[in-house]
This record gives C-alpha cells, sequence and structure tokens, in this order.
DNA sequence: TTGAAAGCGCTACCAC
DNA sequence: GTGGTAGCGCTTTCAA
C-alpha cells in the first residue's frame, strides 16, 4: 500500500538517506551540498517523481514569487506586448506573473486586487490611474510595490510608468491640421470604460478646440468604441451626419480599421476622400491598405521598465521598515516616450 | 513598535476576542460562527487591514485553487477566448488561472510545464496534442487532470477538448474546388512550430490531391506565417512565382489579411482576380472588405467545454485512488463542432 | 458554537 | 558540508 499522495522532500530525504534540510539545499543553487550527495538527492528525487512544492517554501520564506498584473483585456495586442516583456524579464528571477484581466471594469479590477491579494504578490501592476476608492486603499494597504502603467496619474498610489494620454491626442491633432484638414472628427473615448481613450479624446479635442475648429464632428456614443465592428458603425454614423468630414481620429487602431472599412464600403477612397487616424501601433495599421497614421506606445518597453522598477524594489528590501507612506518618498513616476507614425491614411 | 509584517488570523483573534479558528470559521462560507461574533472579527479584520493568505490556506486544505493553463501565444484573439471562457467559468469555483504561453516552442511549454507544477495546480491545460517525451511524462504523472485542447491526438495523455485540425483543412479545400477553383495555393502551416497549421495544410493538401489538382502552389518557408507580414510577404512570393493563382488558403486570418493586402497592393482584385481562404474566424476576416472565408472553431467553446470538464473532476475526488492509469478508464475526449465561414473572399 | 492541539511541506537559524 | 529544531499562517480534527 504506497502512499496516494505526492512525494515530499522527507520521502527524498529516506531515500537518499539524508535529512530533509539537505534536500533542500540541493534543489537550491549556490548552497553547500557536495557534489556526490546532490547528485544522490537528485536520483532519488528523480525516481519518486518528487516536484519541489513552491507554496511551502513561500510560506516558510515570506516569499510567493508572484507577481500580480492586471491588464483591462486579454486580447490586445498591446497589453499583450506588456505582458511579455514582464514576463521575459521578471522570469529569470524566478517570478511568475499572475495574469487577471478587468474587461476594462473598474469593479471588476477591485474583484482581482482582492482575489489577488490573497495570493501574497511580491509586487502590483496594474493598467491606468483610476481605480475605485476602495480599490485604491487595498492597493496602497499592500506593503508591496504597486505600479500604475499606460498612463501618467496625478497622484499615483505609488510608481508609475506611462505615457500622457493627453498629449498622445493632442500630438494627433496638431499633425492632422499640418496635414490641412480642417473637419475634423474623433470617435471613442466618450464613455467612462475606457478611461484613457477619454483622455486621448480630451486632448485631441483641446487642440482642436485651440486651432478655432470645430468639435461637431466628434462621434458621441453610450458604448466604448474598441472593436472594428463598433469603429465602423461609428464611422457610418458620421459620414451620414457629416459627409463633409476630411479627417478622423479613431481611439484605437482597430476602430480606425473598422472605420476605414465604411468608408471603403462606402465608396470613399483613403485619404483622398477622408484621412484616417488611429492609436496604438497595432499590426493592422502597419499593414493594411492604405496604411493608417498612429502613435507608437512603445508598449513593450512599459513592461520593461515596469519589470525593472520591480526587479529594484524587491533587491533592496529597505522600504519594508516603514510601513506606510512608502509612497511619497520613493516613489517613481517614469514617462515614457511615445512617436508619431504617419502613413498614407492621413496623406503622407 | 507596531509590527511591520502583515496581520494574520491570530492578530484579528486576538483584537476581536476569539481564537484564530473562530477567525478561520468566519471567513469561511456555511460555517458555524454566530452572527455577532463573526461581526465583530469581521470589523478587527477591517481594522487591521487583514487579509486572508490563501497560500497558507492551501497548505493546509491541500488545494491551491490553481488551474494552469498554456497557451501558444498570448497575441492571438482565439486562444484569448478561451482563456475567457476557462476564467469566466472557473472563478465563480474560487479557481484561479495560472496562464503561461509557450510562443509556439515546445521546449517552452515543457520549461513552464515544470515551473507550474511547483505551484501544484488542481488541473492542467495546454494547447495541441504535440509535446516533447519529457514534458508529456510531468504532465501524466502531474496527480490532476490534464486537458488537452485545440486538437484531437490519437493518445491523449488524459482528457481532450477539440477539433480536428486536418478535417478543417479538407473542408476549406472541398470549398474551393467546389467555388469552381481549380489553380490553388496555401500558404502558412508547413514548419514543426505551428503544428495545427500544419495539420490544416496537410488535410487541405490530401483534399487537393484528391480532387486530381496540382498542389505546387503550396508555399514552402522556413518560418511560421502567423503573421500579417509574413502572409503579405508569402503572398507576393507566390504571385510572383504563380500569378495565375486562383485561390489560396492561408493558415489563418491573420496571415489571409496580409496576403489580402498583398493582393491589394499588387492590383489584383478579391475575388475576381484571385480567392482568399484564412482559418479561426478572427474579427479581422469579418470586418475586413471583403470579407475573408473562414472557419469558426468555437474558441470561446473550447474553453466552456474544458471548464466544464474541470469542474466535474475536481468534484469527484474519487480517482486519486488509482495514481497511474487513470488516463485509459474515464479519460474524456470531446470533439467540438467547426463552422465554415463562406464569404466575399471566395466569391460567394 | 467555540477552542486547543497538531500538522500541511518547506526553509531560517543555529549547531556541529 | 550536514542535521535538528522551530515555525511560516492556516485548517483539520477532536473535545468541550
Amino acid at each position: 500500500m504506497t502512499k496516494n499522495s505526492t512525494p515530499t522532500m522527507n520521502d527524498v530525504a529516506r531515500v537518499a538517506g539524508v535529512s530533509s534540510m539537505t534536500v533542500s539545499r540541493a534543489f537550491k543553487a549556490n548552497s553547500s551540498v557536495s557534489e556526490t550527495t546532490r547528485q544522490r538527492i537528485l536520483d532519488a528525487a528523480d525516481q519518486l517523481g518528487y516536484v519541489l512544492d513552491s507554496t511551502a517554501a513561500g510560506l516558510s520564506t515570506r516569499k510567493t514569487g508572484f507577481v500580480a498584473v492586471i491588464i483591462p483585456s486579454i486580447n490586445n495586442a498591446n497589453f499583450a506586448l506588456t505582458i511579455s516583456a514582464l514576463n521575459e524579464h521578471l522570469s529569470n528571477s524566478g517570478l511568475q506573473v499572475l495574469l487577471g484581466y478587468s474587461d476594462y471594469d473598474m469593479e471588476e479590477e477591485e474583484r482581482i486586487v482582492k482575489a489577488f491579494l490573497r495570493r501574497r504578490p511580491e509586487a502590483i501592476v496594474v493598467t491606468g490611474g483610476v481605480h475605485t476608492e476602495s480599490c485604491r486603499r487595498y492597493l496602497a494597504a499592500s506593503g508591496v510595490p504597486v505600479i500604475e502603467t499606460w498612463d501618467l496619474p496625478a497622484s499615483p498610489i505609488n510608481h508609475a510608468v506611462g505615457f500622457s494620454n493627453a498629449r498622445a491626442g493632442r500630438i494627433m491633432a496638431r499633425h492632422l491640421v499640418g496635414q490641412g484638414y480642417k473637419k475634423i472628427g474623433f470617435i471613442g473615448g466618450n464613455v467612462e470604460r475606457d478611461r484613457r481613450g477619454a483622455d486621448r479624446r480630451h486632448g485631441f479635442e483641446e487642440e482642436v478646440r485651440a486651432q478655432g475648429l470645430s468639435t461637431e464632428r466628434f462621434w458621441e456614443s453610450n458604448e466604448a468604441i474598441i472593436t472594428m465592428e463598433a469603429g465602423r458603425n461609428a464611422m457610418s454614423g458620421l459620414l451620414e451626419k457629416f459627409p463633409d468630414t476630411e479627417a478622423v481620429m479613431c481611439a484605437s487602431d482597430v476602430s480606425a480599421f473598422g472605420a476605414m472599412m465604411a468608408c471603403h464600403r462606402a465608396g470613399l477612397r483613403v485619404p483622398e476622400d477622408i484621412a484616417i487616424a488611429g492609436f496604438g501601433a497595432y499590426d493592422i495599421s502597419a499593414n493594411c491598405f492604405p496604411e493608417i497614421t498612429s502613435i507608437d506606445v512603445g508598449a513593450y518597453d512599459i513592461g520593461v521598465e515596469t519589470a525593472k522598477l520591480i526587479l529594484m524594489e524587491l533587491a533592496g528590501d529597505s522600504r519594508k521598515l516603514a510601513n506606510n507612506s512608502t509612497a511619497t518618498d520613493n516613489s517613481r513616476c517614469i514617462e515614457m516616450p511615445i512617436t508619431l507614425l504617419p502613413r498614407l491614411s492621413t496623406g503622407e
């Protein structure tokens, strides 16, 4: 009658004829175990099919090796890039990303944060700088580094790695005006759900106004316009109401592509009849025809910088001393560069 | 001098004036604690900012609440759908998806499996039915349900929820032939890296051959053709070599879109001059113009069925008795339906 | 309904 | 280089 549960270090120790402590060491790099006994232990482990239990290890070391990361959507090439960078730069240090997605819903974000806190992550990465009040409190009280990404919050919880979405909007507006367009519209970003899209819209609007142009072609909607279909429908509606529209920025390349398809279906040529711009430097904006003018926010680099920040924080455990008030003292706010990509769709 | 670490159940117990055991009960639904003491405990917990430590809880209950899931790419709308379904259907039961992606690399998959096993997941979901020999062994010996998805392996490790990629290829080939096309090509799926794409190619090739048609227009490449750019380049190459090509299937909608853009750039009309088909029912194939004929594999439903299977398995803990040989007895293999979506790009 | 004791599997710490 | 002891924070089990 064999034991029906997974073998433990004690089992390995028994088979290898050593103490469990030595087994523990054998599984750790740079630990003082003679090469012969280590080999004997590894053989025994192999024979038993032993796998280290990092749950138990974490309880003892008080390090779970988790980094909690929350993004708005799991189906988004840009957030995927940030996640890739985090994974690549954290896994070397034995850190495992615990991934959650909020579906652009702050209540859901709060729920995920609460669930993740039970897993005792060593750092928490969230997207954006706007959260429920309760969520902010949980994050601030977590006792671990918190990094807000993809935005530059006015008052960050702790660290931030991002860019100004409003500035992105302004840059694109300036570009369109520079190309000579006057009757300019905007699609997306007018609902709470897509905060960062809304910031881009606001920046865009600000600049359009500053240029003395009308904002009547800014599309109003009750729903977030973040899919191709939504972009297509919005563009159809906009064209119906304002057939003389000369240029439109969409809150994302994805909706911009949908918008461009609506133009094509309507028999309009891009950019001869109408110019279209997007945001996010998605694959599609670079590969469709005509290519869509966009803004690259360096999604991968956001992940890289965030990972660096985390590794730095975890290296120096000093700040654990000050239980509160970590934020104001040694919190960092990193502004990432963004790049306008002028392309055919706006007449380049 | 306050304690500088996170509060524990004992801290809460002390403040609430009960034993830690009662605190434990207070945090569990359906446990026998008087309403008054429960409230007192929750207040104390709130005051201290206490959060349950599920690492420690898991050590005691021997249930981590993790379900390990490995997909090839985190930047893929279809795998994202499967993940969404898993998340939605597992989180109600308190299960947390532990997500990893292999980048279409079996060695990397093996590495992730090994890392995940240390977290003691209660079930493991992998994509595809081909793994390194070592990886198969680890999965089989894990002692928890293993579900291979997106494929129907000849000899599954344990369970499987998927479809026949070869059949998908055959279906599309038959459709193109039915539309009257004779000079038919295929782009993608000719490298080991994209196993399921390769299966589709083989099925497609089989059917094209069976129809007595040539397969000389099957594009050869050293790399996986899974991006828009790769699809575009492949199509350019194909058109150069065989300008008379009448129809092409791509291993994915993503590359199909790239291929279509190559046609547009070359001044070819789709489908008048050349027909294009894809695979996967991605957003882009439905929203581009012309729409691209595709095959819907029900990515979300794969996740739903997989989640159901996991919940069933975890409900009946019986099979833990038989330590090996779980597989052959009560393993299930679920074939999911796939749907051809005939669209404009192939002359519908 | 509540509490005390034991232990989950591992590692920190201190001996040798 | 190796082993013993204690304990991480929780839950199971048994008793009251």
